[in-house]
RNA sequence: GGGUUCGUAGCUCAGCCAGGUAGAGUACCGGACUUUUAAUCCGGCUGUCCGGGGUCCGAAUCCCCGCGAACCCGCCA
């Protein structure tokens, strides 16, 4: 086999740009401008994996770029999407506001204009902690400005052969009846409860009986009332089947990324670009859902889910980073509990990067690089930063309460880690805590103590009210238990129910010296 | 019914998407710390890479056929 020629960076991101290039190119189009789009649901609480349709469009962004094209990432809220479930833990009251699109539901935490933009608002906010440049385009707004008016005008007088062809491609029968079009009821202010009957081409507007729905086995009713809609002007909104492909040919999108969970609508939409709007659909690229732990897939309407928020609060950005761009393919089950691998897989990246570590492997240290720089946005640093295990941090953090910044920098250097305190491994320690207190929160236990133990606990405090080596400490604990008639075994496991809330821990004489004869003391007391 | 992913050490999984000596954690065994539990450190063990075929000098990795598991779609967006 000959040799393998190396794309741009190495990487599948790489490897993608180009085919899109090699495509653009035998289609003829021009690439002065190539956009790529990524969609953000606006109905529930944004998980990791949301972001993750974003950020890897934006990464075939940078990859365009870097072969030396102009580039842009389109970040396309769907926030005219109506309310159709009231995700777990919001307020009752949202009832009301079902089949309503979300920009024009109140926003239950009361900070932004509209349920809608809260949920956006959180999405962008996670891609600009992440560094994503993209520039933000609303449902609403797209709708309102009329522009997607020629689309939906040619997508109307093409319904009967659109109709025809959803349930040929995907099995769907119902756009052979109704228009794939959806009015806001001028009455009710809902959506999907008014039904498109018939479409006037030439006044460009759209008949609508507000008869009701149903969504899944949930009734929606209408409010009866009758109208007629002016699709360059007021609300209303393209089904899913289409919409993709009213906004390909809208913005000229080359690209976009899409979830399993939608392969059907992509297909669809593929086909309506072509054939019906006459614009080459953009390339695309499948990826599974991120499942949650227990293998199922994280609805965005359940609470509870892994955001970039709660994220952020364990790891760094590049974390996140690095867990989208490290692969596309494969079902991912993600969750906090990984944080600790990829904060230290990040630092072995970074060390591959600045030659600290050698891969025999000449192809694998190209591609590895490579992913190094995607994870920082082709921006990488100048040189490597100070870094110390994930799960030593975590484990120091959890022995350490009070004053952990500086407590957790001696004992690093104490124990040679690190030469000094850097403000990178004060966020790390940070960051470490934060997990430390969260998720390795030690078991209560139930702390049985007899009499005879707690004879040898007020012996134990006498002797931790005077100062004393380690090793002595460590001697007189056991001296204690024995002259009380105690197994030493039970006795330290005592100590450390008492001390750690565990069964078990580390060296018990250096440790409370570590953590201080006086808070030893008045733990012990506690129980006496 | 349609589609996708996964199957690697006892266990949890990485490696696969651009083929090049089969890996980590954990568990287990031995040693060190002459004082327990534990931690830590050092050393060691562990494989039908689900099965079968194909391509290749070379396959865990790419292709095809099976088997098993999971998920998505078959409402809506």
């Amino acid at each position: 086999m000959e040799e393998q020629k190396i794309i741009g960076k190495g990487t599948w991101i790489d490897k993608l740009a180009d085919e899109l290039l090699e495509r653009e190119r035998s289609l003829g189009r021009s690439t002065d401008m190539i956009r790529v789009e990524s969609g953000l649901g606006a109905s529930g609480i944004p998980h990791i994996g949301s972001l993750g349709d974003a950020v890897r469009a934006y990464g075939v962004k940078l990859a365009l770029e870097n072969f030396g094209f102009k580039s842009e990432l389109v970040a396309y809220s769907d926030d005219l999407d109506g309310l159709r479930k009231i995700p777990e833990g919001f307020p009752e009251w949202l009832k009301e506001h079902i089949a309503k699109p979300v920009s024009f539901i109140p926003d239950p935490f009361g900070c932004h204009d509209s349920y809608g933009l809260h949920m956006s608002s959180l999405l962008l906010d996670g891609l600009d902690k992440l560094g994503i440049k993209y520039k933000f385009q609303r449902g609403v707004d797209t709708y309102r400005n009329g522009l997607l008016k020629d689309q939906i005008h040619t997508i109307l007088t093409n319904s009967k052969k659109i109709g025809e062809k959803i349930a040929e491609l995907v099995g769907q029968e119902k756009y052979q009846e109704t228009l794939p079009y959806f009015p806001v009821c001028a009455n009710c202010g809902k959506l999907y409860t008014a039904i498109a009957y018939e479409y006037l081409p030439d006044e460009k507007k759209i008949k609508y009986k507000c008869s009701g729905t149903t969504i899944g086995s949930k009734v929606l009713e209408g409010c009866g009332h009758d109208g007629i809609a002016d699709i360059t002007k007021d609300l209303g909104k393209l089904a899913w089947k289409v919409e993709f492909a009213a906004r390909w040919q809208a913005f000229d999108i080359r690209f976009e990324a899409y979830g399993k969970d939608i392969m059907d609508s992509v297909k669809v939409n593929d086909w309506v670009a072509d054939e019906i709007l006459n614009f080459h659909h953009p390339t695309h690229v499948k990826y599974e859902m991120f499942l949650d732990k227990g293998g199922k897939k994280i609805s965005k309407s359940l609470g509870n889910v892994v955001t970039s928020q709660a994220w952020l609060r364990y790891g760094t950005p590049k974390s996140i980073l690095l867990l989208l761009y490290k692969r596309i393919t494969g079902t991912r089950e993600v969750g906090f509990d990984d944080i600790p691998v990829l904060m230290d897989e990040y630092h072995e990246l970074e060390n591959i990067y600045f030659g600290k570590i050698k891969l025999d492997n000449e192809n694998k240290t190209t591609r590895t690089k490579g992913l190094y720089e995607y994870v920082n946005l082709l921006n990488s640093p100048k040189n490597s930063t100070a870094y110390v295990n994930y799960r030593l941090l975590v484990q120091l953090c959890t022995i350490f309460r009070e004053n952990r910044v500086p407590k957790v920098t001696k004992k690093l250097i104490e124990y040679g880690t690190i030469k000094e305190p850097s403000p990178e491994i004060d966020e790390l320690i940070t960051l470490a805590a934060n997990y430390a207190d969260d998720f390795d929160k030690p078991t209560k236990v139930e702390i049985q103590i007899d009499d005879m133990s707690k004879k040898a606990l007020a012996e134990l405090t006498n002797v931790l009210s005077v100062e004393s080596k380690p090793e002595d400490l460590q001697n007189a604990i056991y001296n204690i238990a024995k002259s009380n008639g105690i197994q030493p075994k039970d006795f330290f496991k005592t100590l450390y129910q008492i001390i750690l809330a565990s069964d078990r821990g580390p060296k018990l004489g250096p440790f409370i010296l570590d953590i201080g004869r006086e808070k030893a003391t008045l733990a012990i007391s506690e129980h006496l």
